[in-house]
DNA sequence: TAGATTGTTAATCGATTAACAATC
DNA sequence: TAGATTGTTAATCGATTAACAATC
């Protein structure tokens, strides 16, 4: 279990790291007009216990005034800089189907600061294709456009079958981070991050329930 | 937090839950030759502890072998018929943008007894095209989709502003099962499950990774 | 039998949350 | 001041895992 050392000296762990994003996401769905905001209220829209929140918040070194609450602007900023977003990010597409094109026009990447550098595919076919303001590259020119275009993550877009290959060369060429919506679970060297977003995972996760449920019920 | 009974009249939490279609996807990646498997190899290929596959797995009344191992063709069938698997889902998908088309395109979709049974977009613009072997219609046509083609699962994927809205339609049709690619964190009744899958939560989370590394040896 | 591996217990570990003093 | 809300502690709760008896 990665574990990281925050800015007080503690440790922040993955369950609340993963939380930060929702919160951020959260606050966006204040009234424009608020400027400050409490945990019980921002446990509201995220969904989770407002002692959570404060606990979550408290890792950031965020000081919010008792009796008051978080002000909005700062906390925002506060997130934003906890998970990184200050600087900008160049991210490595591979493979230029259905869901790596969706992904790459995919508006809400900018907005985060992430900028896809480059779309690559094995697929001779599909080389040379436009995908949005980019065109399409052989897979071969994975490490020297990591290298030159100073990529920090990789995603996979791939078939199942290509993408413990594609992982491979990702970490060869240096990538410490992996996005993967392949379905297959990837080994990978220590030291580097894979995140898996699989939706027959997700869809079999809601099957479950879906049939336990009509189970108790029979 | 939602706890399910198993048929041995126990408890899966959600955290074994979530680890069933990693298993059950791990199991694919075995040899095809090999008829057993024991529990130290698959916590390898899922990136688990042995002891964490051997309890998980205990849970769906599974009966591998002492000395022996799991074997693979029946630890299968009984992840898939955990999972609910066994029975067809209809699926309604909204949004027919980049993500929705390709979700609607997503071949894994068939493999797992998912089909995609109605794709629906508020732009009138949409309406009409095809999608696959389908055409979208107007978001209007929600409830009687849903209850005449048996929908059972409702995938998300509009932008952001309309995921709410989108959300209690689904709900008030019956829905208790959605899928939410769009970053908002949606709010709904008791009884409904939601899954997110936030492209840009996930990012952030390799990127809180990448700068506190970066802060770490700096 | 000896070796291997399960199923399960008990210990550990970590995460969540109630509660409340601090304080705006 | 009185009311509100944070920050943090301590208690609870749940999940992970080491260990090992059972047993193939």
């Amino acid at each position: 279990m990665p574990i990281i050392f925050d800015m007080v000296g503690g440790i922040i762990s993955d369950a609340t790291v993963a939380r930060l994003p929702v919160y951020l996401r959260s606050l966006a769905d204040l009234p424009a007009a608020q400027e400050t905001c409490s945990s019980d209220q921002l446990a509201g829209i995220a969904g989770v216990n407002s002692a959570q929140v404060r606990k979550d918040l408290s890792h950031l070194g965020s000081h919010g005034t008792r009796g008051v609450g978080y002000n909005v602007a700062e906390l925002k900023a506060q997130l934003r800089k906890a998970l990184g977003l200050n600087k900008g990010y160049s991210v490595v597409l591979i493979g230029a189907g259905n869901l790596g094109t969706a992904l790459a026009n995919y508006g809400g990447f900018h907005d985060w600061g992430f900028e896809v550098a480059a779309v690559l595919d094995s697929d001779r076919k599909k080389v040379g294709r436009a995908v949005g303001p980019l065109k399409v590259e052989e897979l071969s020119a994975l490490e020297s456009a990591v290298r030159s275009r100073g990529i920090s993550i990789g995603v996979i877009a791939t078939p199942t079958e290509a993408a413990q290959d594609v992982a491979d060369r990702l970490t060869r060429a240096g990538i410490r981070s992996i996005l993967n919506f392949a379905p297959a679970v990837l080994q990978v060297p220590e030291g580097v991050e894979v995140r898996r977003v699989d939706l027959s995972t997700e869809l079999q996760i809601l099957t479950y329930h879906i049939s336990s449920k009509a189970d108790a019920s029979s």
